[in-house]
DNA sequence: CTCATTGTTGATTAACTCACTCGTGTTTTA
DNA sequence: TAAAACACGAGTGAGTTAATCAACAATGAG
C-alpha cells in the first residue's frame, strides 16, 4: 500500500516546476540536483508528464522543462495517476481504472462487504489528492 | 497503491470465520472452496493471522481454525497491516514502521511538503481502516 | 495401534514490478 | 559543426507477489 518513488520524486520535480511557473524553465539536471532524484529515471518521469499534457519541453543547449498549466489547476491525485496508476486500493472500487474482481464470491451478488470499505477508502484518498493542487502544494514549501 | 491479494483473501477468510464465531470451527478447505482461494496461499494467511493471535488451530481429523478475539475488537486495519505491512502510503508518515527518507531534500528542515500531505492521506486511511471491524464488515455480508 | 486427515513449516518457483541504467537517437544554439 | 540538451527504447538486478510443493506433526476414528 505505498506509492512508488516515481510518483514522490515526480511531485518534488513539479514543486521545483512549479517555483518557476511564468518564469523561465528548468533543466532536469537542475531538478535532478535540487531534489536528489537519479537524473535518467527523473528523465521518464518528466517525459510522462509531458505526453500527459502537464508540461512543455525545449531541446537544445538552452532547452529544458516547463509547466503549460497552472499549478492550481493540477491536482496531487491526477499527478500520481499519472505515474502511479489509479488510487483505489483494488480494482473494483476504482472510479479511474475499473477492473472486476474476478474470484470474489461477492462479485455477482447486490454488495460486497469488501468493495464498500474500499471504496469509502478509495473516496477518502481520492478526496484529499484530488482537492489539493501543486500550488497548495508549492506554498508549503516556500515558508519551509 | 495497492492492497495484495493476501490482505484481500486474509479479509475475505475472516469474513467465514467471524460468520463461524462461537458456534464452530472451520476448515481450510471450506473456506477456500466458499471464498475462492488457492487452499495453500490461504494456508499462509491463516498461519500468520494465527501466529498475530487472532486465531487458534486445531490439528487431526475434526481440526480446524476459530477467531480467538471478539470480532468487535478486530480491526481491518489491525488485519491488514499484518498481512500487508504498514498502511502510510509512504515511510516518512508512517506511525506504526516510520522509516527517514534518505533522499529527500526536506527531510532535515521543519516540515516537508511530501510529508504534510502524505500524513493526512495516512490517516484518512487508518480512520477509516482501524475503526472498522469485522463485526461491522460481517454484518454487511449477511444481509447480502 | 494404525492410518487417514488435518494443520505446520520451510523451500522453491514463475511472473511481475520497481527503480534505475544505457545506448542511441534528434533538435537546438553558439 | 560541435556541444548541449531532450527523446525513446531496451535492458537489468533486486525485490515482491502469489502461489506451489514436499516433508513433517498432531489428532481421532476404527
Amino acid at each position: 500500500m505505498k506509492f512508488s518513488k516515481k510518483s514522490e520524486y515526480g511531485l518534488r520535480a513539479l514543486l521545483e516546476l512549479t517555483h518557476a511557473y511564468g518564469s523561465t524553465t528548468l533543466q532536469r539536471h537542475d531538478i535532478a540536483v535540487r531534489q536528489h532524484i537519479p537524473i535518467e529515471f527523473l528523465e521518464q518521469i518528466l517525459l510522462a508528464l509531458k505526453r500527459a499534457g502537464l508540461l512543455s519541453s525545449k531541446r537544445g543547449v538552452k532547452g529544458g522543462y516547463s509547466l503549460i498549466k497552472q499549478p492550481k489547476e493540477i491536482s496531487l491525485g491526477h499527478v500520481i495517476r499519472i505515474l502511479d496508476g489509479p488510487l483505489a486500493p483494488i480494482g473494483c472500487v476504482s472510479k479511474t481504472a475499473y477492473q472486476k474482481c474476478s474470484d470474489c464470491p461477492y462479485a455477482k451478488r447486490a454488495h460486497c462487504p469488501v468493495q464498500q470499505v474500499m471504496g469509502s477508502v478509495r473516496d477518502a484518498i481520492a478526496g484529499i489528492l484530488d482537492n489539493y493542487t501543486l500550488a497548495d502544494f508549492a506554498a508549503k514549501s516556500k515558508t519551509a
